[in-house]
DNA sequence: GTCCCGACTTAGTATACGGCCA
DNA sequence: TGGCCGTATACTAAGTCGGGAC
């Protein structure tokens, strides 16, 4: 025909049919491959390919059985907007409602034991839960917990209970340790028992219906009640997290489904048929007065679709890239201020990888900054440091206040510029005084359709990536040698967008551990030499060759502590989820004969199928 | 232009799991 | 077989961004 057909692992034979006019593709399979691209027809097939129709595990409301050839209407473009045809669920799996506590586990006041109601006492676990924890020890944490907790109170309790200091909850928290400690004594098959349980509600409420396919829910069940748990300075941490009922839940679904009934004796706040949105469910959580949704899972087609559609996006910022660079460089110099701020923030933002920087609401949240929100105090200007000219130093809490510190050498005109930007002004003022991220994302959509702030850190994530896989492949060294490589690729980008974590509890040990196997493993290297020297003719090839495995599982352990060192405090896995178009790895593996599973573990190869059966080693991003 | 909100992506950490070794 | 350890998964907070009201 006029289209390609791209051919999947285990797929032995593709045949088009016609049939009434119009051709099908039918594709026979072996083994478990369910994933693939098969262009069906009526449908144009680009040459770098569409994504094309990812053939999926049979589910309900499918009739085919080894795999799946959707009906023809899912075949059709949805109107604008419009995110499907048929929506089925069972709604979200309510938390488990409070235990009390047994009598011998008592809550003491002031010393001496005082019972306290149920609602009371539930709220007191949830404290109790977290005694070993720092938040605690916050006052901020300690005021606003007893604040709702008071709330919660009965009168006669709100009496008595005037004092966090007084009240002792040890006894509560040692019998949640106890019984976590029992849970993991469990015998195997009371453990199995409790597996096979999770199981069946993950198969009853785990998956919906969507146009025709089973397809796996992301969060389906609601957020039990407990203590908010900010991150950073968090003004509302400790405030008490509702449990949710079926009275706040917002149901969507198709129409014509069978709609999920509420748990017995409830009713859902609402039901509607919104097939404009992708979420199931919803409902407003207390602290922040937002809403939070159900929704897919990432190995679904929906958001498989929407990922790939991002890293498209982010494909055709290459192609302009350029123009852009050289549109705000001409404007650092331009008469307007306005203009000028925007070209020296969408700088950094290109060249560091900034987030954009929405405003926030002072005093609901922790003071963290993107670009456009950087205050003066965030940087430090050195005309001169290290060598270097024009330095900018960076230093503010970002996303989740993680700290971002920098001393990067900038150009002169954005030196200037941030003098300028700066003079007259308190540590506390806005830098970009004449910007926000709707300015600059208007102003960026006018570059290029579908272009915002957030496209740049994308698009200079996998292009990096890219790169640094050309640059560090050598593709004489082994598996091992090769996943170094990667490792190293993947932490360039994670540095730029400065994904980092805490040190692992057991980063020190573990690292021992590691040590301790190569100092042996060098014993052995030792040893084998000697045996080699000594070795009768007869021997000595047997000798040779045990002396190179040696040395290859030493090399293989050494790279393995290089690998670990290095990635200390930085986080490898958000880049890998979010940023990375995963076409470049599949393509490097196979260019370089690494199996996608080292790269890839099962959940990231499901969220990734589309790129798996699109992506050739040739694919360039 | 500003404010607000809804929908969706991106983020780090806590915990569960499962394989390996003594 | 039980405990240890590294990895996978669960969890949910915290961003981005566009659209509508004013």
């Amino acid at each position: 025909g006029k289209g390609r057909v791209h051919l999947s692992l285990g797929c032995i034979a593709v045949f088009l049919v016609s049939k009434n006019g119009e051709t099908e593709a039918v594709v026979e399979i072996t083994g478990f491959y369910l994933h693939f691209v098969a262009m069906v027809t009526g449908h144009r097939v680009s040459s770098q390919g569409d994504l094309g129709r990812r053939f999926q595990t049979p589910g309900l409301g499918c009739s085919h059985r080894s795999l799946c050839i959707c009906p023809r209407w899912e075949e059709e473009k949805k109107e604008d907007g419009v995110k499907w045809t048929q929506l089925e669920h069972r709604g979200p799996y309510f938390a488990p409602l409070y235990e009390p506590l047994p009598d011998d586990v008592q809550f003491y006041y002031n010393g001496k034991p005082l019972k306290l109601s149920l609602a009371t006492e539930e709220i007191a676990t949830f404290y109790a839960k977290m005694l070993d924890h720092e938040y605690t020890t916050k006052e901020i944490f300690q005021n606003n917990f007893f604040n709702d907790w008071r709330k919660e109170m009965t009168s006669d309790e709100q009496k008595i209970i005037k004092d966090l200091d007084k009240c002792d909850f040890r006894e509560i928290h040692k019998y949640f340790v106890d019984k976590s400690e029992a849970r993991k004594a469990l015998s195997k098959e009371e453990k199995q028992k409790l597996k096979e349980e999770a199981d069946k509600i993950q198969e009853e409420y785990g998956y919906c219906i969507l146009d025709g396919h089973r397809e796996k829910i992301g969060n389906f069940k609601t957020e039990p009640p407990g203590l908010f748990r900010g991150r950073g300075d968090h003004p509302k941490m400790g405030m008490l997290k509702r449990r949710i009922m079926p009275e706040d839940v917002v149901i969507n679904c198709s129409k014509d489904s069978k709609i999920p009934e509420p748990p017995e004796g409830h009713k859902w706040k609402e039901v509607r048929f919104d097939n404009t949105v992708t979420w199931l469910a919803s409902w407003t959580e207390n602290i922040q007065n937002t809403l939070k949704y159900i929704m897919l899972n990432p190995s679904s087609k929906l958001k498989g679709e929407k990922d790939w559609q991002k890293y498209e996006v982010a494909r055709r910022l290459k192609d302009v890239v350029h123009k852009i660079r050289a549109q705000y460089q001409a404007d650092w110099k331009s008469k307007e201020m306005k203009k000028r701020q925007r070209a020296v923030a969408l700088y950094f933002i290109d060249k560091l990888a900034l987030r954009a920087g929405n405003e926030k609401e002072e005093g609901e949240t922790a003071d963290t900054v993107g670009c456009c929100s950087l205050r003066v105090e965030h940087i430090r200007l050195h005309p001169e440091l290290d060598g270097q000219e024009h330095v900018v130093e960076f230093d503010f809490l970002g996303k989740d206040s993680i700290r971002y510190y920098n001393k990067v050498s900038v150009e002169k005109m954005v030196f200037k510029n941030l003098q300028l930007f700066m003079k007259n002004k308190d540590p506390s003022d806005d830098l970009f005084d004449r910007l926000n991220t709707s300015i600059l994302n208007r102003h960026l959509q006018s570059l290029m359709d579908g272009l915002s702030a957030k496209v740049f850190r994308t698009y200079n994530a996998s292009i990096t990536l890219q790169e640094q896989l050309k640059a560090l492949t050598n593709s004489e060294d082994n598996v091992a040698g090769k996943l170094l490589s990667y490792n190293r690729a993947n932490r360039a980008v994670a540095i730029l967008c400065n994904h980092q974590r805490s040190t692992p509890k057991t980063f020190e040990k573990s690292m021992q551990n590691l040590q301790a196997k190569i100092d042996a493993k060098k014993q052995q290297v030792e040893e084998a030499q000697e045996e080699l020297k000594k070795a009768e003719d007869d021997n000595v090839e047997k000798k040779k060759k045990l002396l190179k495995r040696l040395e290859e599982q030493l090399d293989k352990l050494n790279v393995q502590a290089t690998d670990k060192e290095e990635n200390k405090q930085i986080a490898l896995g958000t880049s890998k989820l979010n940023y990375l178009d995963p076409r470049i790895s599949i393509a490097w593996c196979k260019k370089f004969g690494v199996p996608i599973e080292k790269i890839y573990n099962k959940t990231q190869r499901e969220k990734f199928a589309w790129a798996i059966d699109m992506a050739d080693e040739d694919f360039e991003f």
